[in-house]
DNA sequence: GTTATTATTAGTAATAATTACTAATAAGGA
DNA sequence: TCCTTATTAGTAATTATTACTAATAATAAC
């Protein structure tokens, strides 16, 4: 479990040395992502803030994750569905995606995954990620 | 480098299996795919099938290219970037990704990922992907 | 505290990727 | 060769995301 207040406090000394506003709607949308296990979408982001700050925009909730991100606070969930995925959990963990629902695991990991020697041929390596792909418990009945 | 006559072979194997026909359109999009290690995205097929196939529509390459996914020909690459991506290589291997140009290069590999053993607590495993992701090469310049 | 600056937002329009629809076509069995 | 029906071309529609603009509000300077 993500805590939530340490994760403001981050925010708020990121956004400092970014020259970026602490807004509230910054404020509230990494806490609706951190607080929960789902991996939401944006429209799910949307739809959840709107509960606590009606006349928040869909637009400003696809600008806030595209920053939240660019901080390294929060991260697109791999996958190959239409929608991105979010998630605020840095801690070393890979995903069960399901095939059928689209529903989103985690997989706790006692470290990051190393990347395979031939990857530094190709590049400056930045992450590394696992997606573990099947169908889950809920779709098989 | 992979054998396109037997990936054809496949093909027709499995078209008759699964009561599908075997049409030029699903040739052609498979061999393309095939030839090339670029993983390359719907339109770029689209624009390179329409070289020897000038009337084939993007529909047709979206559907073949789930087609062939369905039959276990080919499967997307996994990425958040906004097009997806094609492979038609089956040898375990995995991929460095560019978060800058988009490039996408192959990583071999003896044998497949082991899925962790917390996988399978949430469902049926059927892949696990691993991928590399930073800048490359010509992207650094 | 007040004011000024300008990053950010709400509301909406636009774009990009993908999917759906329909009449015409053609693969493959009889 | 004919028939059945899966598949296609052409185009329209949908879905997810991004861009635009005037209005707003977070922060710093006074």
């Amino acid at each position: 479990m993500i805590n939530i207040e340490s994760k403001i406090e981050v925010l708020k000394q990121k956004c400092a040395e970014a020259n970026m506003r602490l807004t509230p709607q910054r404020i509230e949308v990494l806490k609706m992502i951190a607080s929960t296990d789902t991996h939401p979408d944006a429209e799910t982001v949307y739809e959840s803030v709107k509960e606590v700050m009606p006349f928040i925009s869909l637009d400003t909730v696809y600008r806030t994750l595209a920053s939240l991100e660019d901080l390294g606070l929060i991260f697109k969930v791999d996958n190959e569905l239409p929608k991105s995925r979010y998630d605020a959990d840095l801690s070393p963990h890979c995903h069960f995606i399901c095939l059928k629902c689209g529903a989103v695991y985690d997989i706790h990991m006692d470290n990051h995954i190393e990347p395979p020697k031939e990857s530094f041929k190709y590049g400056e390596v930045l992450q590394t990620n696992l997606q573990v792909k099947g169908i889950c418990h809920k779709c098989r009945g």
